[in-house]
DNA sequence: ATGGTTTTTACTGCGTC
DNA sequence: GACGCGGTAAAAACCAT
């Protein structure tokens, strides 16, 4: 269960223009007025910004907007040693013997990094950044998944795992993170594993890595993309936008799949605007059979009366 | 493990082109 | 007849406990 409106402040702002609600599109990493057309360059003051650094870069960092959630901090040692200042019953150690440990520490990851480790984890990068292509996605969420890996292996959830699997729930963490709506169907399919897989190291990495809970892309985020990649007419992504948020409704989306919400709100729009598209097409650009989009319709219209807010014509 | 919820599967009937 | 649409029951998948 997710609370749309939860993850609605990481990526809403409003334009300098009109002061009309933003609407960030994830696929350009740009924010559009639906207003007045006024576009903010990526990540002006509101979501994730990003410099492009090289993968391989060691001193790598990931710039982020105001909201604390996309914080992502700094790669050295320090975090390494800090993170496992315990002996083997759990107990923290004292203060000289943390020293020693510390200085050890330092030694033996300097050792281990430049040899077989960083090998290993420059296969997996190389995955990442192919899953990725695959994907299309945006430079920012390669270099998420990436960090989340690396904290991965220092945090030892990585030993000993599926190369893929892992490559996979990473890469799928990481568009969770960036906003970015990309299912897990999707990203299993392009790194070509099981889905019950990467749910499995997804599940993983979310228990011992990233404990802070990750809501998935809204359903705006979800309309957006559907209407990309059906290629349908921006005019029913307008509108489904603006119904997906007269509507934006706990009631309605809460514990529904967004991507099944998304082909609802888009399907609706085109019936509406006369484009007429066959349910079946876009139950299957969202990956949702058309069952469900009925469903949400239905549900829809049941607790709405959209024709008059929109002002349907005939 | 389990129980409640959501999605999918598979099937049926209805109207229209 | 084929197609799009709406509905339903039951299976499967999912999620929190």
């Amino acid at each position: 269960m997710w609370d749309p409106k939860a993850n609605d402040e990481l990526y809403r702002s409003y334009c300098p223009n009109c002061g009309d609600r933003l609407i960030g599109d994830s696929e350009k990493g740009e924010q559009v007025c639906q207003a007045c057309g006024y576009v903010a360059a990526a990540g002006a003051d509101q979501g994730p910004e990003w410099k492009a650094i090289d993968l391989e870069e060691k001193s790598k960092r990931v710039r982020v907007g105001s909201p604390t959630t996309l914080t992502l901090h700094d790669l050295g040692l320090s975090t390494d040693i800090g993170s496992d200042m315990r002996d083997s019953h759990g107990k923290y150690l004292d203060p000289t013997m943390r020293a020693t440990v510390e200085k050890m520490k330092k030694w033996q990851s300097r050792i281990r990094t430049s040899t077989s480790q960083e090998r290993g984890l420059s296969i997996v990068l190389g995955r990442i950044t192919e899953v990725c292509d695959n994907l299309n996605l945006p430079r920012n969420v390669a270099e998420t998944a990436a960090h989340i890996y690396r904290t991965s292996v220092k945090l030892k959830v990585a030993k000993s795992k599926s190369i893929m699997g892992m490559t996979a729930a990473t890469v799928y963490l990481a568009c969770r993170k960036c906003g970015v709506s990309r299912t897990l169907k999707e990203v299993a399919r392009a790194a070509g594993i099981e889905k019950g897989s990467v749910a499995k190291y997804f599940r993983l990495i979310l228990k011992d890595v990233e404990k802070e809970y990750v809501p998935p892309a809204s359903v705006e985020k979800h309309i957006s993309k559907l209407v990309n990649f059906a290629k349908i007419d921006p005019r029913v992504e307008h509108l489904a936008l603006l119904l997906s948020r007269m509507t934006n409704d706990s009631k309605i989306s809460s514990g529904k799949a967004p991507a099944g919400l998304a082909a609802a709100y888009v399907y609706m729009s085109s019936v509406m605007r006369g484009d007429h598209l066959p349910q079946r097409e876009v139950a299957e650009f969202a990956e949702v059979t058309e069952v469900t989009v009925r469903n949400r319709c239905r549900e829809l219209l049941d607790n709405y009366i959209i024709r008059q807010k929109i002002g349907w014509k005939e």
